[in-house]
DNA sequence: TTAATAAAAGACAAAAATATCTTTTATTAT
DNA sequence: ATAATAAAAGATATTTTTGTCTTTTATTAA
């Protein structure tokens, strides 16, 4: 469904909205990596280029570290998705076709659509900040 | 969604029971290719695959290539889906986590389960031979 | 029986995704 | 000012996916 990336990147942002949330000014790669159980280098990368796209805040040297704002907190998983994996999740043909097309569509095409459109909906309606409570009370999970 | 492979065998299938219905008694590699327009290589490959599988017939040598039995044709898509891809997108964790579990669930949990749902069932219920009649019509396509 | 045909099998190549390591830069505390 | 810290940037490595080419095997028609 996502990338790797995609899904190391929407669980590292959950994870430091939960975090930001609960009062910690900033949260180390170190302490992301583990939270969410992913390569730490990796996942360095993934951050450094959605900082650069300004979907999360970052401050480097000492009590550095990265945070979301109050606006980023607001940003939909559809947001991160879209950052890391493009749009062809949401606008592309389900069977690979050039492009999906009303006129021209594949032979699940009107399937698809309504299953892509729900996954569109439900990612836009979650947003990042929306989980911490429940991962506080261990109803969630970013690991295992 | 699904792989590159996992969509060209998605085309093939279907069309190759397309002409399997309309009488063509074979079709052969490179007809399939340019029917669904994919590298000719490359779904060889992989209808040798599904082959092996026994999901596709097939016959070597003069009038030899491709076709679909009885049974094949009412194979689903989800069928070829899992033979191709395996069940990941049918059972694993959206968010990549090491397994979907209901009791440690990931923030998006509940809603992919609903949608991977909605995914399967329709791709259970679409069987390879069903899409026949809207390909000869015109109404569906496997290229463009 | 022989030559032609077409898929199977196996080897190889290129590109993309995933992962790691090193050096540089910005920031802070001393 | 200096040293320590932590992210940014850049380079490199590995694995997986995608794509191609060559040789072998089975089948058929002549
Ligand atoms: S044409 Fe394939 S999903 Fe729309
Ligand atoms: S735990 Fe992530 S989808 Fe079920």
């Amino acid at each position: 469904m996502f990338s790797k990336t995609c899904e190391y990147a929407i669980r590292a942002m959950i994870f430091i909205a939960q975090k930001t949330k609960e009062g910690d000014i900033r949260i180390g790669i170190k302490d992301i990596a583990s939270g969410i159980d992913s390569p730490e280098y990796f996942i360095a990368k993934i951050l450094q280029e959605l900082s650069r796209k300004g979907l999360v805040q970052s401050v480097k040297g000492p009590n550095g570290g990265f945070y979301l704002d109050h606006s980023s907190l607001q940003q939909s998983l559809a947001d991160v998705v879209r950052a890391v994996d493009g749009d062809k999740i949401f606008e592309g043909c389900g069977l690979g076709l050039k492009q999906c097309s009303e006129k021209c569509p594949c032979p699940i095409h009107h399937d698809f659509k309504r299953i892509r459109k729900d996954l569109y909906r439900t990612l836009e309606k979650s947003k990042l900040g929306n989980f911490t409570e429940e991962l506080d009370k261990q109803l969630l999970f970013l690991r295992r």
